[in-house]
DNA sequence: TAGATTGTTAATCGATTAACAATC
DNA sequence: TAGATTGTTAATCGATTAACAATC
């Protein structure tokens, strides 16, 4: 892996191969090339070994990609090479389906906590998690280290608790709520607002 | 509105423009100005009124642009002056999460329908909505000619179900399922997957 | 009028593609 | 060896930014 800067527009690609690759391995198969992956994920041959290529040559001229060399190289790029402990924000209709969710697991990621501020609700359980209260968010989050967490509240708290979150240092966040957040530029934050991704289509109706 | 193609890169700025205007109207403010929605946005006040210029001359020198006029015209061009009729097809959690949300109505998308195949959830209601089987997806799509539908189901049996909303006319998929979709390109598809997302992000950690 | 801000042009910057030597 | 496919270069294409005349 270089020391120079890669641009974001090539890091937004690499999940998209990492979870391709992933399919792949889960069906067999043990060597793919910039082509066959290209199809598989609607990007072109030629930008796929250019992104690759930016950490290092992990091919071979003739016969393409490992595909379990590649997994590796990649998840440790994104660092997902490890398991990074996550936290839920809002024990709502999301929030449950968050806490739920299978998925994470064996991408890299372990919800540890979710919290709410709504008193009636801290203390229940979500699966095997208990309802914390939302006034010991910095304290917890401090406490156990947390990077990451994914903010599933409505929009007119968003900015306060992701105030909150950048204080406990928090340095990811994954926003759920229909507002954009304003954090210093350390922290990074991604946006998943259902209405907006349709917005993005019905131009195109 | 001018009939040159309009890069796609812009199109996806302009759900954004849409939804920090709104929130200031709700806010009460009548007019504003480049500089001030790209604070709002994290976006350069040139690259906004590029953005908009590509449409029209909605601004005025001086005192910038009116709130409710510009928000008009975004709604006009995204066409989401009227209300589209959606579908939810996976009434697992996260269908259940999108049935319940109250902010697609003054977004301009209204859930009309939720399916799932599995039979013993068939019947069952999610608020006002009565789960229908799967099986008469693409005969009641088509009855009720719906453009647009979300899916969230796991992501086996997605490509299947694609297949199937193209079939029944379909037009733009907001897919959960963790997986690539081929749908034939005058078919639009956005990705949502927390995981993918949560990976954009530990690159930079 | 003076100040502010647009719409647009030209310059810069960055990303994608095509092509091919290297090589497995 | 012959065929296939990488990694990389150069060319092309497209997007962003800076600057400013026009004008409210």
């Amino acid at each position: 892996m270089n020391a120079e800067k890669i641009p974001d527009i090539i890091i937004s690609r690499l999940p998209v191969y990492l979870r391709a690759l992933q399919h792949m391995a889960d069906n067999g198969l043990k060597t793919t090339s910039s082509q066959e992956l290209g199809e598989h994920v609607g990007i072109s041959a030629a930008q796929i070994r250019k992104d690759i290529s930016q950490f290092g040559e992990f091919g071979k001229q003739g016969t393409g990609y490992s595909i379990e060399y590649l997994l590796d190289k990649l998840r440790e790029i994104l660092k997902v090479d490890r398991r990074w402990d996550v936290i839920i924000v809002g024990a709502g209709d999301i929030g449950h389906a968050l806490a739920r969710y299978q998925g994470f697991a064996n991408r890299g990621f372990n919800v540890v906590m979710i919290f709410d501020k709504d008193k009636s609700k801290v203390g229940q359980k979500i699966g095997e998690f208990t309802i914390e209260d939302t006034a010991n968010l910095i304290e917890k989050v401090k406490a156990a280290d947390i990077k990451i967490a994914m903010l599933t509240i409505p929009a007119p708290a968003a900015q306060e608790i992701a105030d909150k979150l950048v204080q406990a240092g928090v340095k990811a966040i994954l926003n759920y709520a229909p507002i954009n957040l304003n954090v210093p530029k350390n922290v990074k934050v991604q946006y998943i607002d259902p209405a907006t991704h349709l917005q993005r289509m019905t131009y195109y109706l």
